[in-house]
DNA sequence: ACCTGACATGACAACGTTGTCACACGACAG
DNA sequence: CTGTCGTGTGACAACGTTGTCATGTCAGGT
């Protein structure tokens, strides 16, 4: 990770004398003496001074503008005189590049930031996934601006909109709409754009997403064989693609294994709270034969189910097996196996996809799938017990 | 939350015929045809068409720049007519606005984006810090730039200096150096600035934090209350503020019990790992008498703990309190025993402190404490066992 | 002395937008 | 018919920066 930001100049100096010889005639106020080392300096908390522009660095060190441009931007062809004397005005003036006019003016267009439009940036998910983007990012010396979307596909398209308009390099998203043909303007466009965790919908696009079928199929066939039967599945809201895909996984290996008639759903479970309620209902005694395993789309319905069966004193005789680990899910008693997605794997991936795209790669869209692999803790390998 | 951006326009119309009969000679080529509603429509991945400005819409609307940027605007003063068909070319040719250069005209010089850098945001504090900021700056229509610090100063200072660079409205800081002394011209030239989690040094500015001594004493004098008295305290590293302060209260509650010889600190863990070494190291059998309590100064370092007793089997003999609410805490056996620091009414009032300065408010800079509260939940009030 | 080339520097336009001001037009009062 | 006003529209400069090109200076070769 290289430290320093583009276009900056060294710190203060030991001696701030009067500035190099030049009549340069500079009507600045602002006064150049750094903060003493004693108690807090106050922000001088009245009218805001305006910033200092190339315009002012050049009249302090008696230099054209361009050459200020030069000395900021690094460039070669300035003599080293007055490189020092600009810097030292830069440094007198605390002036600071603003790379919006920079990236105006400059043919390149790019602005160094992406953004990331995610579900819920305060879940384990989310969170990580944008951790890892973050890190990638930083080594391109891009920064992120990230969204959270709770599932509305109206916050969505405005939330595009507002990253088109200011020109992010790059976009990442976990879409909550059903379908993203308003995406076509900006693909067209060549706005280099990377789906995540959800493949995209009348839109050809990269994707980096996790086989949500086969993961399912593998829980809930890890689940046969421990010798259950009677499975029950918890989903979240059918709209959402991945939510189906794992409850249609579970139904596909239900068949697969001559369970069809055993086959029990409850979807639609948007929170901790609902799933709870849901399995507290299940197995509410006297309701004939309950299920003995629960297969859990998604962390928190898990962590529902973990809690319902706490309630009922259930948590060593009903096997359960959740889809995304999270954190602490291997200090709960029992330990929660879950089918893991490699978070980490996701943003990276997702990072190398979309910085290749903004280099430039006009190869096809690529799918990149990621197989979640089991993690068996102890939860899932209870055996049945009526 | 107002669903639809600044400076945008309607949707496409039914239908697409020539725009209106003045003779504009627009040489643009882009199709207008919006996409049929069959399958995925390839984003023509090839040479990326120029996006068009407000000049081309101008060129195909036949009329002038300005009346462009009035209707873009929702400025008052343009004929039905002529909005409608700027609107027209508007739709036909993708526009989209750019805030950039918008912003680099304007005066009010607002760029609608904030920068928050956190500690991590993949960690549970930092994230639901970032999520509740985010709400409070979807409702001002603002952005937020997002960046983990990880303890490491040098890139605080190089993503500070980026943020100003990108002329964020304003900044949100749980820092990672010692001093901020280098933020003193971007205050002064007036940049808003809320600390958060950490007092600024060194500085005067806004500041969000929780009362680490006094909750940390709460958390002592809790066990103490159930009779322990060798209580051993594991804490981050000493130069994070908050790590020090939870140890200063810890002895400060010790000495206030008459405990002071039974003071007993590890400091300077980093991670779950190290505080689990900790405790093991601690609680080895035959090395005297061991500690009967555990104070863990952060969320990962209870866990660490939790995984070592859990090791050895002392889960119900070893009392334990942690400094920080996390998800799944309560579902632990014995759940943990907090102090939890409310992170979405700090994060919702980082936002109240940001956004009132950037609306001008320039009364002295607040410190905001929030007091942490202490949660049972049966780890905490185990009985001392020897 | 003259020409050549390398080097340092600056003048100017341009990026895409908006603030300011001026103009053209029709309506209306005198 | 003239003068005044209100309304819609446009020309132009400006925001802060960089790409292009021209100019000035000086060293070295003939």
């Amino acid at each position: 990770m290289s430290p320093s930001e583009m276009g900056e100049v060294p710190a203060s100096h030991g001696s701030s004398g009067p500035l190099g010889s030049s009549g340069a005639s500079a009507s600045l106020g602002a006064a150049g003496c750094s903060a003493s080392a004693g108690s807090a300096a106050s922000a001088g908390a009245g009218h805001h001074v305006a910033r200092a522009t190339m315009k002012d660095v050049a009249a302090l060190s008696g230099v054209s503008l361009k050459t200020v441009s030069r000395v900021v931007n690094r460039e070669a062809g300035v003599s080293p005189e007055v490189r020092e004397r600009v810097e030292r005005a830069v440094a007198r003036l605390d002036y600071s590049h603003n790379v919006h006019a920079s990236n105006l003016r400059r043919s390149s267009g790019r602005t160094g930031t992406v953004g990331a439009l995610l579900q819920d940036i305060s879940n384990s998910f989310s969170a990580s996934l944008l951790r890892s983007l973050e890190d990638v990012a930083r080594d391109q010396r891009t920064a992120v601006l990230a969204s959270s979307l709770d599932e509305e596909p109206e916050r969505e398209i405005a939330l595009v909109r507002g990253l088109v308009a200011r020109r992010v390099d790059g976009l990442v998203l976990m879409p909550a709409t059903a379908r993203q043909e308003y995406l076509l303007p900006e693909l067209r466009a060549g706005l280099p754009t990377v789906f995540v965790d959800r493949l995209p919908r009348g839109v050809d696009a990269d994707s980096v997403t996790v086989d949500n079928l086969a993961g399912s199929r593998h829980a809930v066939r890890h689940l046969v064989s421990h010798g259950h039967r009677r499975i029950v599945a918890l989903g979240d809201l059918r709209t959402i693609q991945t939510a189906e895909l794992r409850l249609q996984g579970y139904r596909e290996e239900m068949q697969a294994a001559g369970l069809g008639d055993e086959i029990l759903e409850r979807a639609d479970l948007r929170t901790p709270e609902a799933a709870e309620a849901a399995v507290r209902q299940l197995f509410r005694t006297g309701t004939g034969p309950r299920p003995t395993a629960i297969f859990a789309g998604r962390n928190d319905l898990a962590v529902g189910a973990v809690r319902a069966l706490r309630a009922l004193g259930l948590v060593h005789r009903v096997a359960l097996v959740g889809f995304d680990d999270f954190p602490l899910a291997d200090l709960l008693d029992p330990g929660l196996t879950v089918m893991r997605q490699n978070v980490g794997q996701i943003g990276s991936e997702v990072g190398r996809l979309l910085f290749a795209r903004i280099d430039g790669d006009a190869a096809p869209p690529r799918r990149v799938v990621i197989e979640p692999t089991l993690i068996p803790r102890g939860s899932g390998e209870i055996p049945p017990h009526e």
